[in-house]
RNA sequence: GGGCUGGUAGCUCAGUAGGUAGAGCGUCGCCUUGGCAUGGCGGAGGCCCCGGGUUCAAAUCCCGGCCAGUCCA
């Protein structure tokens, strides 16, 4: 492969432990990667300088700086500020995809190198145990884009620069290999080395440079790509020895927890673990017990002294690791939330507190997140910029998940109550599956729970793997077509007060016209298309929508006539569109921007568009808020919009390279979601917003006229919507508001101002008159129990009282109980309405001799015409043939002398 | 984006063959006591989340909405 790895010195060999080929300088039989070799720095460091990981980083940045590197700082963590495919950051390279690496925009800098804090949430379960794992890590990153007109360097320069690197820090050179691989990921693949010293993979370096298609061949792309990722925590560790990675680079923030847990250390257990861990290739969960296993082993005790030493050990590292996963985050903006990227962080967030509660540690997550922020907060201002906020959410995720929790035990105990009331053995596979999959809880407390009732059960090893496939599904493929036509010419920007325009037709497709240029705004970024005319040979043709393809505007015209315009390619045509429509989309879409705006300024800078669909009516915007918006709060933003409104500001449009762009204002341009191109349209409103934006708005703010917010909403657990009206709309639906108070009050005929108290007399008067009516019927049916006169027939035994009487269905119910009681002493009373209802009543005697009163009263009501049934002490029943009603009873009584 | 739970008294919740709306805590009154803790008795307090539908009859079944919880991507 590279010339530069020979000119270094370095032989190519093949391991005899694994088979991979590699390079190294000199002699070696095995590839330098666990698990061929095992960890050859613990307790012996492979450097004479101890570098924290704050060092390393800024030795790593210099060092590439030197050899013509710009230092470009680190990205959120949330990716998605600009692009929408994934969640959260995973490596350095995740900063350029998919708009610098597909080659539609220039990067930030080339060659660049940043040290980029990366989130990757797959290997959860290791993290802790094996000494090398995190959920969150500082990938050093150097890269270059080469393009055909700019080659800037490949293979032969990253290698000499790995090694120089490596070298730079005083590591001998003699102890690196260079493992041959490939790599693929994210659509893209090449050729890559590992880098290895004494056991641990320090970096990776990738040459991009396929495109992998959907039928899994590669395609050579355009840009060349050099991806490297230094693990940097890993040299930290490395260079100090320390037992684990999570000492070396977050040490501080682990003894602080350690002390606070009151957890002691077996060190010896600890170091060995960590060397076993090396030589594992962990994973998955179930191996963790082969890896404990394999430590108890060699240290020569059991399982489960070994467990006891390593777990609380083992839960410091996890907590001290999660928290630094979350305080980035949550300060770069993740809303814990039961969706989307605010599911992970919540996942994160709830294991931690179960790592706390498991070490009976006194301290909260808030108190740890605490010590945490003021670390990272030595070389992360922002963190400590978001103190406040990161603070709040931990409190109210904490307020959450306790009783979540909570409500979880209680609805287990109730579940093993009823399982053994079920004479079961066991809780069933499906119900504990249904136990965590819809009240959240995890089978470990379950467990625990059960444990403490004497009730036995089985954890499948596998149970979050069954958890999962019962969410399986299939992936839809969007279906895709494309257009042989010039790219549609825009004139809505340049003219955005014309509502005529002249133009020529290029084709059509489907029923859709296809011209030359066009003032239709095509529907996108959650503005509505315009519609209007097309006048063609004087006859003007209705455009009910339009749509954007690959940037070429498609006009639908009804399908009868588009052959009109088949038969006309190449002519004239006038286009008209509705400008009242037009106008009252811009009004919407401009206070949109507004609304945010008011939004970040009242609520706080966490809040972030997630959403926004504009209306000629009304509008709604999606805000990411971890909790409900007040209707004060409401009120001040909605002030605060009319404010910027009232302002009067002249928009400023402006078309930017997007990479300055960025760079001027951040990544707050891609407020209204990701913004395609490397020229995007920025809309400034001085002092107040601005955002990468292809919407049409009016010119000035005070052109809006009015925004009225109608309500809040929450679609889901993080993200407040916001419904609006702008301008003439917002004057309609106040006076659609006041109509409704107007109507309402004018019932009470009462001044709006009265109104809720008078609501609120009434519905109590109400009440209480509902309570009076239920009490005078009670005692109604109590003077017709005793005012009637008692025909009853005997049979057999048994007192049977048969009769019709002026009372409603309660009534009736009421009499017939008080009849069968002891004290009056009938055994079968049966008594209709003048209405066609029916009920009855039996004594415990009756019953007791096999009388079933719903049966007779089934029959009975089914004269009636209706049907009827209940239970064996009281029945009730109707029918519409209201006129049967003595033959209906009559049959009653055959059935009772049967 | 998809799935699954749940919404009943101020609070925690029963109400699983549609058929008289319940318990515990809290609250109010009375009794027990010198007073308190407590104990006993009694009462008040329910648009059974909202809107449709099925049915003689819906807290219960079906559809839609709102609110909350939870899992997966």
């Amino acid at each position: 492969m590279s010339k530069q790895l020979k000119e270094l010195g370095y032989i190519k060999k093949k391991c005899v432990s694994c088979g991979n080929d590699f390079w190294s300088l000199n002699e070696r039989y095995t590839c330098g990667d666990a698990p061929c070799d095992k960890y050859e720095f613990i307790g012996n460091p492979a450097t004479s300088k101890k570098y924290d990981l704050y060092e390393i980083q800024n030795v790593f940045q210099k060092f590439f700086q030197q050899h013509n590197h710009t230092i470009i700082p680190r990205y959120p963590v949330l990716a998605k500020r600009w692009r929408d495919d994934v969640f959260l950051v995973g490596a350095s390279i995740y900063n350029f995809q998919p708009w610098v690496t597909s080659g539609l925009v220039e990067p930030p800098a080339n060659p660049l190198v940043v040290a980029q804090p990366s989130i990757r949430l797959n290997d959860v379960d290791n993290v802790g145990r094996t000494g090398r794992h995190m959920t969150c890590f500082t990938m050093g990153g150097h890269h270059a884009f080469n393009s055909p007109e700019n080659q800037v360097y490949w293979e032969d320069e990253t290698i000499k620069y790995c090694h120089d690197f490596i070298k730079h820090i005083g590591i001998n050179p003699e102890e690196i290999s260079f493992i041959e691989s490939w790599w693929e990921g994210g659509g893209n693949a090449g050729p890559c080395y590992e880098v290895c010293v004494r056991g641990v993979e320090l970096a990776t370096l990738v040459f991009i440079q396929y495109k992998t298609l959907n039928d899994g061949k590669k395609e050579e792309i355009p840009l060349k790509i050099v991806d490297t990722g230094y693990g940097l925590e890993r040299f930290a560790w490395i260079s100090q020895g320390t037992p684990t990675a999570y000492d070396a680079s977050f040490g501080p923030v682990v003894n602080q927890i350690k002390d606070l847990a009151g957890v002691n250390v077996n060190q010896e257990i600890l170091a060995e673990n960590a060397q076993v861990a090396g030589m594992m290739d962990i994973e998955t969960f179930a191996d963790l017990r082969k890896l404990r296993e394999k430590v108890a082993d060699r240290l020569g005790i059991s399982l489960e002294r070994l467990i006891k030493s390593a777990e609380p050990m083992e839960a410091v590292y996890i907590i001290a690791d999660h928290t630094r996963c979350l305080a980035f985050m949550l300060a770069d903006g993740v809303i814990p939330s039961n969706v989307k990227e605010g599911y992970l962080a919540r996942l994160v967030l709830r294991r931690t507190i179960r790592f706390i509660k498991d070490l009976e540690m006194d301290a909260s997550l808030s108190d740890i997140m605490q010590l945490q922020s003021d670390f990272l907060a030595n070389h992360y201002p922002e963190i400590k910029n978001h103190q406040e906020h990161l603070q709040e959410i931990i409190a109210l995720e904490e307020k959450r998940y306790a009783k979540t929790v909570s409500k979880g035990i209680n609805k287990v105990k109730k579940t093993i109550n009823y399982l053994k009331k079920q004479n079961k053995k066991e809780i069933p596979l499906d119900l504990l599956i249904k136990l965590y999959d819809s009240h959240g809880i995890p089978p470990e407390t379950i467990k625990e729970i059960a444990e403490d009732e004497n009730f036995p059960i089985k954890i499948p090893d596998n149970f979050y793997t069954l958890v999962a496939s019962e969410h399986e599904q299939e992936i839809k493929a969007e279906e895709s077509f494309h257009l042989n036509f010039e790219l549609t010419k825009i004139l809505f920007y340049d003219k955005p007060y014309e509502t005529k325009f002249r133009a020529r037709i290029m084709g059509s497709y489907d029923d859709k016209v296809i011209l030359d240029q066009t003032l239709f705004y095509p529907e996108g970024g959650g503005q509505p298309s315009d519609t209007g005319f097309l006048k063609l040979n004087g006859i003007d043709y209705r455009v009910t929508h339009a749509e954007k393809v690959d940037d070429i505007v498609l006009h639908h015209i009804d399908s009868e006539k588009i052959s009109k315009f088949e038969e006309a390619i190449g002519k004239q045509i006038e286009g008209t569109i509705d400008w009242q429509r037009r106008i009252a989309l811009a009004q919407n879409h401009t206070a949109t921007h507004l609304i945010v705006s008011a939004a970040r300024n009242i609520l706080g800078d966490h809040i972030w568009q997630v959403g926004a669909q504009k209306g000629i009516k009304k509008s709604r915007i999606d805000l990411s808020h971890y909790k409900r918006i007040s209707t004060s709060e409401a009120n001040q933003i909605e002030k605060l919009a009319n404010h910027y409104v009232r302002m009067n500001s002249k928009l400023k449009v402006n078309w930017m390279n997007r990479n300055q762009a960025e760079k001027k204002y951040g990544f707050i341009l891609y407020q209204g979601g990701v913004v395609p191109g490397s020229k995007i349209r920025i809309i400034e409103i001085p002092q107040v917003d601005v955002q990468a934006c292809a919407g049409t708005h009016v010119s000035r703010t005070g052109d809006i006229g009015l925004i009225k917010i109608n309500k809040t909403e929450r679609i889901q657990d993080g993200v407040e919507r916001l419904e609006f009206s702008a301008g003439e709309s917002a004057v309609e639906l106040m006076q659609e508001n006041d109509l409704y108070l107007s109507k309402s009050a004018e019932i009470f005929k009462v001044n709006h101002d009265q109104l809720p108290k008078t609501c609120s007399r009434f519905f109590n008067e109400w009440k209480a008159f509902k309570n009076e009516i239920r009490r005078l019927k009670e005692q109604i049916a109590t003077l017709k129990t005793e005012s009637l006169t008692i025909k009853s027939i005997k049979v057999d035994n048994f007192e049977v009282l048969i009769d019709i009487i002026d009372a409603d269905m309660a009534e009736m119910q009421k009499i017939a109980l008080d009849l069968v009681d002891n004290k009056i002493g009938m055994d079968l009373v049966i008594i209709g309405n003048f209405e066609g209802k029916i009920v009855g009543s039996s004594s415990k005697k009756a019953i007791k001799h096999g009388f079933k009163i719903n049966e007779i009263i089934k029959e009975s009501a089914s004269v009636l015409g209706g049907g009827g049934g209940g239970r064996v002490n009281l029945a009730q029943g109707a029918g519409p043939n209201i006129e049967k009603m003595d033959e209906a009873l009559d049959h009653a009584l055959n059935l009772i002398q049967k």
